[in-house]
RNA sequence: CGGAACGUGGCGCAGCCUGGUAGCGCACCUGCUUUGGGAGCAGGGGGUCGCGGGUUCAAAUCCCGCCGUUCCGACCA
């Protein structure tokens, strides 16, 4: 490609609102533009890569034994209902209308329709296991999309759904996506962790999720000791011991509007880890529970939902055993502790105003609900937590789908039974804009090789018709037939702007053809991973020989 | 959903408080010069100042309503 002919939109500032580094990159480099809140255009360049990523996918999911297809992201409503999503999601669900009135849904994901169709034709346990996938936009509308291509309402999904006739045909079909996920992130260039994850709205018995570590992600990640790592949302760590309660402080502890730990902590002189925090909650079917972690810990939502194995919500002041902010310990009422609490003694509310006093505690049901901390460890060694950006998912879903949409096959006894089901999701976009955040730097992009928009940019300096832009577009071409996908800068520009937009794009090889060149038939060659000069640089008369030769040494 | 901002040529911004000729940098067009790190000189084009209403002789500017966008938090595959 040529760059004069190339919609290549760059900028030299980036957008005034932009926070993320992919997000401002992505749009100077002229990858992406915006359309609206959550809703990106992918130019010519930016869908390269988009498309290199999708190819990489589509190769290893093929590899295990996938049929590619296509389902319509317009569906009818009734599906959904029949699910029970229709009922069960938010506003998150784009939901119309057509023209007979009929209640439509944009698919968010394609659970149903999938399932919809291998209840239609799946008969026998002959037909299993089935392996379908498609790659297709998705649509969902999110309470909050941010930083550029990361968060959208609408992006493009590879989603891929597995048929098994039980639940260990189920767990050689997970392994198999895990085995592929694997390899896709490590084609991409990507540095990547798997881990445990909630099930979230998806349902089933078991997920995880695939991270990559970076400034802009949105969740964050505990890693441990012997490769651990976990979504905060459910990590399970060692809390740091706190040394006992003073014997002095005892008895009644007058504490007037001293509601939060700080106040009592600091009225006290005692570390925060000497209290114990009181959090009522309205179980769905247990009805009030009062959820006790250390002072200094903190209560993970999903934790807890996961821990009570019920829904719950936080109690109303009405129905609140006793005064809010001095709420402690009481007899007859339902009482969970967290698993960091060792026996000992605490400060907690008096569940009276303006005091709290010293607790025993001994024992009592123990559930694991506290948020990881920094300076918690795992096998003796400290954890660490570090943002990173979710870009691939798999769920075990068993029979969520299967059963309420009537997929179910026969087996050799011609019994009928309900199909077990996996689905597996990667989202190209947060793969394009994770190599950028991972990779980036003040001056641009540094692709991996692999899901660069080109492999080769070959800077040609001075204007148009000199001799040495006649040498770089021989140059170009030779790269082109040898298979090199390469964009050649012919444009009238100036050197300094060649090679910014050059650094901007982040094609891995950069080639230079100049003057210079001419006279010494060499072209100047510099890795953009850390602009690495090339001892040597590349002659001009067997470019494609050299450039072939380097290309296994590039990241 | 809570909090905070912003909306003026393609991008980044000033002007608004104190009403009166829409302005700057970059980008763009023409010409000449320049060409190994975002060039110089000269000339030129492009803006319903988010939308609607109100006040006023006069509104980018003041008032009211709406729409849009972003950031922090909540939420989130």
């Amino acid at each position: 490609m040529r760059m004069s002919q190339l919609f290549l939109p760059t900028e030299r500032q980036p957008p005034a609102d932009a926070e993320a580094l992919s997000h401002k990159l992505m749009v100077r480099a002229g990858l992406v533009r915006q359309l609206g809140s959550g809703l990106w255009t992918w130019l010519p360049a930016g869908w390269r890569t988009h498309q290199r990523v999708v190819q990489l996918i589509r190769e290893e999911i093929d590899a295990i034994g996938g049929q590619e297809m296509l389902m319509p992201v317009l569906q009818p409503a009734e599906l959904w209902k029949r699910s029970g999503r229709y009922q069960a999601i938010g506003d998150e669900l784009f939901r119309l209308h057509d023209r007979r009135d009929a209640d439509m849904v944009l698919a968010m994901t394609h659970e149903e329709a999938v399932t919809f169709h291998a209840a239609q034709s799946v008969r026998s346990y002959r037909d299993l296991p089935m392996i379908l996938y498609h790659f297709q936009i998705k649509e969902r509308d999110e309470p909050r999309p941010r930083a550029g291509v990361l968060r959208t309402r609408e992006f493009i999904m590879k989603d891929s759904y597995t048929f098994d006739r039980d639940a260990e045909g189920l767990a050689a079909s997970y392994q198999l996506h895990r085995e592929a996920y694997a390899r896709i992130y490590d084609r991409a260039g990507l540095e990547w962790f798997e881990c445990r994850s909630d099930v979230g709205m998806m349902g089933g018995t078991m997920a995880h999720e695939y991270m990559a570590p970076c400034a802009a992600g949105e969740d964050d990640v505990v890693l441990g000791a012997g490769g651990y790592s976990a979504n905060l949302e459910i990590a399970t760590a060692d809390a740091q011991p706190v040394a006992p309660l003073s014997d002095e402080i005892a008895g009644e502890l007058h504490t007037p509007g001293q509601t939060t730990i700080e106040a009592v902590a600091g009225g006290l002189g005692v570390p925060a880890g000497n209290l114990l925090k009181a959090f009522p909650v309205i179980a769905e079917e247990r009805g009030l529970v009062l959820a006790f972690v250390r002072g200094d810990h903190r209560i993970g939502d999903i934790k807890l939902t996961n821990a009570l194995g019920q829904t719950w919500r936080p109690a109303n002041e009405s129905e609140l055993p006793g005064p809010a902010g001095f709420l402690g310990p009481k007899d007859g009422v339902d009482m969970v502790f967290d698993e960091a609490i060792a026996p000992g003694r605490y400060v907690v509310g008096a569940n009276a105003p303006d005091h709290h006093a010293v607790f025993a505690y001994e024992g009592g049901e123990t559930l694991d609900i506290r948020l990881v901390e920094p300076g918690d460890s795992i096998g003796g060694a400290p954890v660490r937590i570090e943002p990173a950006i979710e870009i691939g998912n798999i769920f075990q879903l068993g029979t969520r789908y299967s059963v309420p949409l009537g997929l179910t096959f026969s087996d050799e006894h011609g019994k009928e039974h309900p199909v077990f089901m996996g689905s597996y999701g990667i989202g190209p976009a947060r793969i394009a804009a994770a190599a950028v955040e991972q990779y980036g730097d003040e001056r641009g992009i540094a692709w991996p090789k692999s899901i660069a928009p080109f492999d080769v940019e070959v800077v040609a300096l001075g204007k148009p018709g000199t001799p040495e832009q006649e040498a770089a577009a021989g140059l170009y071409r030779q790269l082109q037939a040898a298979g090199f996908s390469t964009l050649l800068d012919d444009r009238a520009s100036g050197t300094g702007e060649k090679f910014a937009d050059a650094e901007l794009l982040g094609a891995p090889l950069r080639l230079t053809v100049g003057k210079r060149s001419l006279e010494s038939g060499i072209a100047e060659a510099q890795l953009r991973r850390g602009q690495v000069d090339q001892e040597g640089g590349v002659p001009l008369a067997t470019a494609a020989e050299a450039v072939q030769a380097l290309w296994p040494t590039i990241p």
